[in-house]
DNA sequence: TAGATTGTTAATCGATTAACAATC
DNA sequence: TAGATTGTTAATCGATTAACAATC
């Protein structure tokens, strides 16, 4: 049994499926729905019912026999399972096309993230303005996430900078990378490293699409 | 036995390992290094070799015992496998802040993307140069995408118009698309969708933090 | 030749799916 | 009560890792 309070560990696939269910639920709860069966969900995600039971479970939340969850109760609690509900402020590096972008995008609030700063080591970007936030000098960073108790770092530099942008961010006291460089990151353990890649992802389409080409000649 | 010309599909998993093979033997090659062990690259990548051999046995490239496989082959086999050798032409559509950044975003073009044009059904984004791309009204999408044979899609929509977008794609000839949104498309069987989860991701990173937070208490 | 490394088959591991008792 | 739905244990599936013969 699992005691309450305890940790409610959660594989990585589970992980990408929760917020798929927060958004199906959501739609419930605006169709004034109280209460939502397992089957319910899978059917609008095309997943299996046992799935999405063993993958909510990890919320804690539980349903009844015969009822299902409550709607309500089921969004609240993967909200706070997800750390969308208390903001972590984190810092930017690489004030590129993507790291602007990502700087100027306000809906990462929503899922508990706020970017309060951009760094960048191009003395012509230092100063910049980027969506009402200035670039500040990369050498900046270790003070500033220190004083600022700064835990989470978003890295868009440059594949060549990667490793080295790693290194200071975690010696500046970064406990999470949110790494979209095509490089893997060497950290010590304990530190989070989440890998968004746009390539690989990119590669991923354009090679099943060439298979279903190749598929109707 | 596998003859040749036979179509070689590999798993996701391989998928996105290949680019970070890619991305090794380019180290490789610059080191003026003509041949590489599995051995080799499983150690750099922390991966297991067998896994290493198996991945790149999809593209069809052999390797000598004793010797490995020649880089330069080798890199030029993913870079076939992959598509990065001939570019697409794409469509995008939402030009928000995401979708401006991918647009101006000249990176793609390296993995076989070229993103030739935007569209938005907002009056006022209409018109607007991108990136010296510029905005065009969104129901002039089906016209062009059939005159210039586009087959990929980009969306960078919101939620709320991520399906109906999806469906004009798919009306338009439109045979993969690459979902920026965080809802799940209904595409027709032989349509590619590939999603990036931005908001899964950073859940996923905010999560593990917590997680590895809390076991410092 | 000796032995390092490939390619492939078998064993393991983790995640998904099926089966089923418990219960509202 | 009857039966729909939960929570959990067992079976299946796919991907990773280990074992090993083939070979340069």
């Amino acid at each position: 049994m699992m005691t309450s309070g305890e940790i409610q560990t959660a594989s990585r696939p589970t992980l990408l499926r929760l917020p798929l269910y927060h958004r199906v639920l959501k739609g419930f709860a605006e169709a004034g729905q109280q209460h939502v069966s397992c089957t319910q969900i899978a059917g609008v995600l095309r997943l299996d019912p046992t799935q999405v039971r063993k993958d909510l479970s990890v919320t804690s939340i539980v349903g009844k026999p015969k009822v299902g969850y409550e709607v309500p109760a089921l969004i609240d609690a993967i909200e706070d399972y997800l750390g969308w509900k208390n903001t972590t402020e984190a810092f930017l590096v690489g004030a590129g096309s993507l790291g602007t972008a990502l700087l100027g995008y306000k809906g990462f609030k929503e899922y508990g993230l706020d970017i309060v700063a951009a760094f960048d080591s191009a003395p012509e970007k230092i100063g910049l303005q980027v969506h009402g936030k200035e670039v500040l000098p990369l050498d900046r960073l270790p003070d500033l996430a220190e004083r600022l108790h700064i835990l989470i770092g978003v890295m868009t530099v440059s594949a060549q900078a990667a490793q080295d942008v790693a290194n200071l961010m975690v010696l500046s006291g970064i406990r999470a990378i949110w790494n979209f460089t095509p490089v893997r990151l060497e950290v010590p353990e304990g530190v989070i490293v989440e890998n968004v890649q746009l390539s690989a992802s990119l590669s991923v389409l354009s090679r099943k699409l060439a298979e279903a080409l190749e598929k109707n000649t």
